[in-house]
DNA sequence: CTACACAGTATCGACTCGAAACCATTTTTT
DNA sequence: AAAAAATGGTTTCGAGTCGATACTGTGTAG
């Protein structure tokens, strides 16, 4: 009878709501919601392949409705750019305005987290993360299926050079910062997306 | 340049986000919001001193104005019972009534996690729990102060005997199961609530 | 016994949120 | 090529969250 899986979750939601607050604090100045800063923080973190409404609403646990209404709110203040993509011109893609950067700089809506972990070892939090990122990966594979991840241990990720990378789903190039940003195509590395068992 | 802690917010945040996709999974029946599910949730680990609308709405993060209203809904429903504190009529207790156990019971608000975290070694969740632990703890003591947590970790958790327990603070007697519950007046152990620097 | 502190409630307005209908593009079918 | 289906986003609607503020009733200190 262990019941550590229960005392995790409860450390996951408390943390969570507290994060909630902080984004709330974050964003008073300016009259936005959680969900708005938490979806500018989104987008510093997303790359081609997820920077539009619906991997945004995905991500956030969102319909896309809602989403729409929340970034025309974002737009309207002049915190993020909307433009068509060339090829396929019903998909619209985001982007942090100059002055949607200025806003996070300013309100450091992760400066408390950042606080918090300072005094613990790297190298528990690597183990912090170990778990939590199995947990995730599970979470994702049971419920719904739209996975995230970085492209670094995505299955498609291929090194064409020292610094030089490639989405072998795509066919895309990649920078390398790019590499290490949030991709909505992600999928786990060895099998298991791809067995025929219903 | 470590960027461990800020991937351990982003899989906070992340898995955070799903398990509030859950609790609306969970409350669409009965047409309730997440914040219901999580209140329902939140009673069944309260104890004698949390179990107030004052206690729940710093758990959650949010005003007694919006907890009031909450509440009244729960109670509308019939999902709790509210009653009033023998010696100070100021306060609101609250319970779970009859037909809240059996929602929490056919929802499973928190089976799709009990399912993510089974094939996850103990071990390596007991050292998650730990770093996370230490995080809510400084977050706690950095940001606004007002701490949770279980008796059994409380500086003020007295063992009377081999199933008798005490609290200091209220100078109550604990029973066991009561023990493991989530306290309001929890402080942390070793020194360091009472020091005077401001 | 008069302040004041405190737990909780009521009211208000801005905003979130999902559901469903809708529009404009792309893709598939015929 | 025309018709149908799928897809990415937007609009509209109504129920409900949420913080701010004002308020009620109870306890407590002077």
């Amino acid at each position: 009878m262990d019941k550590s899986p229960e005392v995790l979750l409860e450390l996951v939601e408390r943390l969570g709501n507290l994060l909630r607050s902080e984004f709330r604090r974050a964003g008073a100045d300016e009259q936005l919601q959680p969900v708005h800063v938490h979806a500018l923080v989104y987008l510093t973190r997303a790359n081609r392949y997820s920077n539009t409404p619906q991997a945004m609403a995905a991500y956030l646990g969102l319909t896309k409705g809602t989403m729409s209404q929340s970034l025309l709110l974002l737009d309207r203040r002049g915190l993020i750019e909307r433009y068509q993509d060339d090829l396929d011109r019903r998909v619209v893609r985001l982007r942090l305005s100059t002055s949607g950067e200025q806003f996070l700089y300013d309100a450091q809506p992760q400066g408390a987290w950042q606080h918090a972990t300072r005094n613990i070892s790297p190298n528990r939090i690597r183990n912090a993360v170990s778990a939590l990122r199995e947990t995730l990966t599970t979470f994702q594979a049971d419920s719904e299926g739209q996975p995230f991840g970085t492209c670094s241990g995505c299955r498609h990720f291929e090194r064409l050079s020292a610094r030089a990378y490639r989405c072998g789903l795509m066919g895309d190039r990649l920078s390398g910062p790019e590499a290490r940003k949030i991709c909505w195509l992600y999928e786990e590395k060895g099998g298991g997306g791809e067995t025929d068992e219903e």
